[in-house]
DNA sequence: ATATGATATAAGCATAACCTTATTATACAT
DNA sequence: ATGTATAATAAGGTTATGCTTATATCATAT
């Protein structure tokens, strides 16, 4: 078994390269005997001479010569893995695994877009999924970082929240409330709402709402995207209440209004999630602290 | 500057693919702890974590993804370095670097060509020069071997005999000498003889020899190639001197004859020549080895 | 709660690695 | 012959490497 030393390795790289012991020992600030001791070991390692004396010239034997190849190749990759992991130490490059829950789509990539433009070199991959799915692949290590409205009580997990996340009414225009201000939360008793699956965390949320203000609402058409209900509430089939960030495409273009409910909107939080004790890489880390700190603001800008 | 160690590159290799310090501990044969701490140096030495424990499993980070394939390569070098170099240690590969002097192209080729036969793998680089040239190439270290009929007197030089060189006087076959038996020298000096250029081996011999027997020869024409011999004296423009192992084929078709002079064949011998302190690689000293125990014994075959 | 499986940490020890200075040996140039 | 340049060898000392055993920690499965 061959027990040979990077310093072995780099000491003859260096003589072979100069083809001199004193050189090399100049070169690495060493004395020559060192050098001397470095390749004589390294010698008694592989078992071949690798360098030969004739006369005042040190020449290299067949063995040195094949040795001195894969020497300089082996320097070479180390030289390049040395660049790679400084690389990932700083922001030049890097992944950045992240998941957001379905509801977060609509801000989300625009933030990672932003972050993308300020460290240029680091790569994204997004996933989107329901709370569950993305629950899941936090618990797998799958992925650095998540966002989603409402974090897990796991005692393994690390939750801070960086943005509001308003729930708002929406109505077709051409609804009667539209036009009143103030209205009572009973009042949407005799409304018809459609409503995510059960299990999601704006459904959750808005049930938590209505039992609080001990209101029974009629529940419509029950979808697990958000999308499918902003269609249906054009379409007036009924009323909906959601993050206002998933709605500001149709607030603009007037084809959803927000209803000016008492009580509403609803203020939740989002949230950026990771586990904990996980050793974020640098790109998360630079990405939750983003998010800590300019998501709000970033959001607020791109409103106007 | 990053100081690692080929051991933790290899324990971490271990843990990567096992994604467990405790199966890596088991297959190298070393506690748990040990291979903690080798990891430990190893994140600390790059200053990035390798490896993260998230609950019961243990899991690359991106850099150790990074550095998993970087130490793979780099073991796989060192593999083949491993295999290359035993490969030159025995006879499984290696080069021999040869040179000889114009005269011994008459056999030379016959013994590498039976040494490689024996030694498959073995490649071999012959070069053919007169014996100035042959010495420089030996100063300069370019040559393992050389094979010539006088070393020189050099006190750098390691040389040892390996087979006779019979000098013999060879005439065409219409020759009237040719018939006769137990020719003195004296006779000799009746014919011209046709000679090397001077500092050739072969013809000082001669010289010597003739000197030795204070007699004088007519020199013909002289010229820097045996061949060049052989057919000016088929052609009957003199006779020759030369190294029977050079006439053979002549002989075999009787286009030369050989005079029965007395004092001939002069013996000379073919000796094997080398750097003195120089490391002879495996295979050059496997060739010197061949000649000094076999080649007399082959070329006494191939006559047959 | 408790046990289990996995890793981290601590303390201690033998020895191997690595370098130094001083000296010797060798070949070459003057 | 003498001096110079180069590498080998010898002796000695500090450091760091690489283990081990024992113990702590932590998350999870029971």
């Amino acid at each position: 078994m061959l027990h040979l030393t990077l310093r072995q390795l780099k000491v003859f790289e260096s003589v072979a390269r100069h083809l001199s012991y004193s050189r090399a020992a100049d070169e690495l600030h060493l004395t020559q005997p060192a050098v001397s001791m470095q390749i004589k070991q390294l010698e008694d390692n592989i078992g071949l001479p690798l360098l030969e004396q004739l006369g005042k010239r040190t020449h290299l034997t067949e063995a040195g010569r094949e040795l001195y190849q894969y020497s300089r190749s082996i320097a070479q990759q180390l030289s390049d893995m040395e660049v790679a992991l400084d690389e990932l130490k700083g922001m030049e490059r890097g992944k950045l695994n992240i998941s957001v829950v379905t509801t977060a789509n609509y801000f989300a990539p625009h933030l990672l877009a932003k972050f993308c433009q300020r460290y240029q070199g680091v790569t994204v991959s997004l996933n989107v999924s329901n709370r569950e799915a993305v629950l899941k692949q936090l618990a797998d290590n799958l992925i650095d970082l998540a966002i989603m409205g409402q974090p897990p009580e796991n005692l393994d997990i690390d939750s801070e929240s960086f943005m509001e996340n308003p729930l708002v009414v929406v109505a077709p225009p051409d609804h009667p409330l539209c036009k009143e201000r103030f209205i009572p939360v009973k009042r949407l008793a005799k409304e018809i709402f459609l409503v995510r699956e059960s299990g999601s965390g704006t459904r959750s949320a808005m049930e938590r709402f209505f039992a609080a203000h001990k209101v029974a609402i009629n529940k419509g058409m029950e979808t697990d995207t958000t999308e499918a209900i902003k269609q249906a509430v054009q379409a007036g089939m009924g009323l909906g209440i959601m993050s206002l960030h998933t709605v500001e495409l149709e607030l603009e273009t007037s084809r959803l209004k927000i209803l000016n409910v008492q009580g509403f909107p609803i203020v939740r939080y989002w949230y950026v999630v990771n586990r904990k004790n996980k050793r974020l890489s640098s790109v998360a880390n630079a990405f939750r602290e983003f998010l800590l700190t300019e998501a709000e603001k970033l959001m607020l800008e791109s409103k106007k």
